[in-house]
DNA sequence: ACACTGCATCGATATTTTTCGATATAGTGC
DNA sequence: GCACTATATCGAAAAATATCGATGCAGTGT
């Protein structure tokens, strides 16, 4: 009979190792630098609070509070969902960013 | 009599707001994202789970393992210290390092 | 005091990142 | 098709980052 454990609900979500229990390997280092690096600017911190605090945010509501230019936006937003951080749907000519909870709670596994 | 809830325990570590909950302030943003840049580059990781998944690691036993000069350990380790995760005592000629878990705690509430 | 050792700092280079104006693309309405 | 709108991509400039050899500094032992 194989060794079984209850595990703390955030490692049950772990997908490349923690940092706290394993000696991370090169892959799952460059995988969770590539996530870490998305959250490593503060105009994309504040991109990804403004989505994550509603239920879902248009674009062009995200340039005002960001204080930055549409492509810049653009830019940091296209980080963001390629980070799997964040949902993106095109409906007519808006585009509406959700949060993707499953990645951060990837993250927060990672950091224990 | 002032309103009052039980908070999860991630939530309770808090200091600069969380992304999920609040729209962040320009010095959330910027407090949280110095220490995600330190989070953001996969040498610094292994560093840091390293460190993480002993009790006390000394400089010299991380050069190996991270594949880096020493002057470049050196400085990642220095990143690690001022973003707050890792602790660094001198002893001797030596320098040891342990992890910081609260600041990793705090960064997990901000995710939360 | 001197030689030696472990770590930090300096200086330089290559790479990555942030930013924005200009322009392209895709969708809407006439 | 045509004018218009919201977003994406391009190209370029400026700033930040990663890296390492050379060197400095602090602590040890003789």
């Amino acid at each position: 009979m194989p060794k079984t454990r209850t595990l703390p609900v955030d490692q049950a979500a772990t997908c490349c190792g923690s940092v706290c229990t394993d000696v991370l390997s090169e892959n799952a280092a460059e995988s969770l630098a590539r996530s870490f690096t998305a959250l490593s600017d503060p105009v994309r911190l504040r991109l990804l609070s403004c989505v994550a605090s509603a239920d879902e945010v248009c674009a062009c509501d995200l340039l005002e509070p960001s204080g930055r230019s549409q492509p810049t936006v653009s830019h940091h937003m296209k980080l963001l969902v390629d980070a799997g951080l964040v949902e993106r749907e095109k409906r007519g000519l808006w585009v509406w960013y959700r949060v993707a909870p499953q990645r951060l709670a990837e993250l927060r596994a990672a950091l224990s």
